[in-house]
DNA sequence: TCGGGAAAGTAAGGATTGCTAACTTTGACA
DNA sequence: TGTCAAAGTTAGCAATCCTTACTTTCCCGA
């Protein structure tokens, strides 16, 4: 009766939508995007296996809901890694890609999902909007790093540059597709030559 | 009668294997990784739902076939782009870049589950064996423009950069998220620009 | 030539899931 | 205090995965 936030009160336990993304989130993390059950969901939130649909539409967007959650949290370890170097330093940069891999590598399965769920989910403004959010940390770095607006076209072609090798890096990480290359680099200084390598040089030669 | 490679003859229609992989690598480019299921795959071949398990241990083991499959035609391709263009050159480099990404938009739904079936799969030795494979195509590439030899540390550092690159591209290339970036740069530009970049400097400051 | 065994198909069924329909409980507010 | 919508429940349908027990066909050696 007195513990509302974890297991359960009673009937109305007020929190079921909250908490079936907690064990969404979970569950993915474990078993892989399509490693989850609704049912399971349910179980865990200790509701019947109908529960969740009085708070979410279907399957999808019970995901959905949990890509947003993830979503938010991502921009803000980005943001975070900005701010905690000098504005327009290339480390600052630099730490907006490392704020990325860090997140891909804690939780591979949910990385997996956001980014692996654009199949089927087109329709979801909220969550491009979110992606354009997350897009645009990174464009803000660049612009302060090279001294130009964040809607300067070469601002943009480097960002998108940066952002591809820092996704693809995240993926061949979690892959574990990365100890193919036996000589394994450390992020801060992968990260660092290729930002260094991209924000110093002319992208069209 | 005569038909034995595409309808089905009669009882043992010979080519069932085969044909479940193909049935389901289109279904996995419709309907995305998780919207197929073996029993639509089995009527499209037109045998009952209990026949796949005969060829298959279970679906995943269909899976991990459909992306052995795919490998087997993504490294095909990539050998074919390096073949275009004289050894040693930076073009062969870009060409087995371009290559990748070409896959990628050509079957974007094979492409990520080849990259997003590591969950559950991490034992499958052949699978590691033709990812290593496919790598192995970017490391010649690499090391024969770089006059050295594919061992070499140096050589490994690059190509995985070169790797990451156009992995993160090809992703967001097909998760339509480069469109974010109003300043699209064609492929070919694109990958000419980043392999002089990493080809061209040294990897440690 | 033919007879037996394995390969490759079928049908039937149990367990689990996604989702709906119809019901009940609860809390909040006029 | 009475009413109503929100948020739960149980029951159940259709589909899926996979197993078991069966049947049909092909191939190969005596």
């Amino acid at each position: 009766m007195t513990d509302k936030p974890a297991v359960r009160t009673a009937y109305h336990h007020g929190d079921l939508r909250a908490q079936l993304i907690e064990a969404v989130r979970d569950l993915v993390e474990r078993h892989g995007p399509d490693g989850f059950s609704v049912a399971e969901a349910a179980r865990r939130a200790g509701v019947s296996s109908a529960a969740p649909y009085k708070h979410f539409k279907d399957r999808p967007e019970i995901l959905r809901g949990v890509v947003s959650e993830a979503m938010d949290r991502l921009r803000a370890g980005m943001e975070a890694g900005a701010a905690a170097y000098p504005h327009g330093s290339i480390e600052a940069v630099a730490a907006v890609g490392r704020a990325y891999v860090s997140f891909a590598r804690a939780e591979p399965g949910v990385f997996r999902l956001v980014f692996g769920l654009t199949e089927g989910h087109a329709d979801a403004p909220d969550l491009q909007a979110k992606g354009q959010g997350c897009f645009g940390v990174v464009l803000h770095a660049t612009a302060a790093c090279l001294h130009l607006q964040p809607d300067d076209r070469e601002v943009q072609s480097r960002a998108y540059m940066l952002w591809s090798f820092v996704h693809g890096h995240s993926f061949l990480t979690i892959d574990q597709k990365s100890t193919v290359a036996s000589a394994r680099i450390d992020d801060w200084t992968y990260l660092m030559t290729v930002s260094r390598a991209i924000l110093g040089q002319p992208v069209q030669p």
